[in-house]
DNA sequence: CAACAGCTCCCATATTTTGGGTATTGCAAG
DNA sequence: CTTGCAATACCCAAAATATGGGAGCTGTTG
């Protein structure tokens, strides 16, 4: 027996919605409402399984009232129905902490199976959303430059991990028991070989996926 | 109609997996092999429109396999299977370029459905697997440290990106119209805020979240 | 062996960055 | 209306970094 809410501002698409899926005796609806402020005030009395909720509501926006509901009962799982396939919007709703993300014209019954499976803690993405945050790691890992194509030595790549993490030329030199001047003779190697001219390039651009190095 | 070929190097598996999908019309099974190898060898003649590929393979694994694949004929579709649910190999076949994800334990009727799925375009996530992206999402996004919380005004915000971005002084004051000695002023303050001592600890700490920020 | 790549150290200099002041203006909260 | 903060601007000295040179020691390889 799954408890549900509805956050959808749209009665009509709510309404229709609630009726569809209490054809199925496992899903009863508590909550049928149009905003997050009312979710929030309604969910104190009456805790439901599962919510879910509509990405594009009017005030507080359904990423704002994903985060706000998680914060205060964590254990509730949330499944997003936009209309929207934009990236943007499904990563935040992702990084808000949504467990299920489907697409309004996805058929009443995959809503139904995804409700099931949100319970027993699966997630849930629609074949299009999937795709996109797959284009979205692949775009990661593509502009992430291949550290083994600058041909650096392991005494510099050891060099440039310390780099990027923000230490000083002495505790570099010191970590890697070398001298502060032995120290300088590499980073020219690394500027010339990484075709950069200063630590600041080095950060931008090598900085977050030191992932492809030996470390 | 989907011409088909299994990578997979247990063949009792291979065979029975092939046999059950063949039940249906649609599907035709062109190869059925157990390495990549012979894989890239056998596709030279004859292109599938799908590929179902085991992670887990001797000597080129899948995720290599899904790439050399994917270098040669980027338009194949490729559905991993595999009985692990590590991150690690998750997380490389992504981005190695692999289209969809399930897991051996998965009904034939799921991975019947990925297939078609699969050759619309979409992407298939096996509900485990989908929540270990979106935990990874998720945990981006905790680590990422909230900019607001800092307390940081508009104009140190925006010279921030700047910052990470790896520009200069000169460069940054000239961008944000403003002298090199009130760049100053503003470095101060914004090291003084996020508690650093120099650009590269700001690189370090705030160079692959910009995202929580203005821009 | 001779050449070369990688690692080591030293010196010197120019530039950039950091951190300490001081000061004016406008704006918003008390 | 005063107080405080944000934003602007300037000066200065110390520290760190960038970049050039030269030089010696390994091990590998043609």
């Amino acid at each position: 027996m799954i408890r549900l809410a509805i956050i959808e501002d749209n009665s009509d698409y709510r309404s229709t919605l609630s009726k569809i899926l209490q054809r199925n005796t496992e899903i009863q609806v508590i909550h049928e409402l149009g905003t997050c402020t009312e979710m929030i005030a309604h969910f104190e009395n009456d805790l439901p399984d599962v919510v879910i909720m509509d990405i594009d509501l009017p005030v507080i926006s359904g990423i704002e009232g994903v985060w706000q509901l998680k914060q205060k009962w964590p254990d509730i799982k949330v499944l997003m129905l936009t209309v929207f396939e934009e990236a943007n919007k499904i990563f935040g709703a992702i990084k808000s902490g949504a467990n299920g993300y489907l697409l309004k014209k996805d058929s009443p019954d995959k809503i139904l199976n995804a409700l099931f499976s949100l319970k027993d803690g699966e997630a849930i993405m629609n074949g299009i959303i999937a795709a996109k945050v797959i284009d979205y790691f692949k775009k990661q890992a593509d502009a992430a430059p291949n550290m083994n194509e600058y041909h650096l030595t392991e005494k510099e790549k050891e060099i440039l991990n310390k780099l990027v993490q923000g230490l000083g030329y002495k505790q570099i030199a010191s970590d890697c028991s070398i001298a502060r001047e032995t120290l300088n003779t590499h980073m020219k190697s690394i500027y010339r070989k990484l075709d950069v001219h200063s630590r600041a390039e080095v950060a931008a651009r090598f900085g977050s996926h030191l992932k492809n190095m030996t470390n």
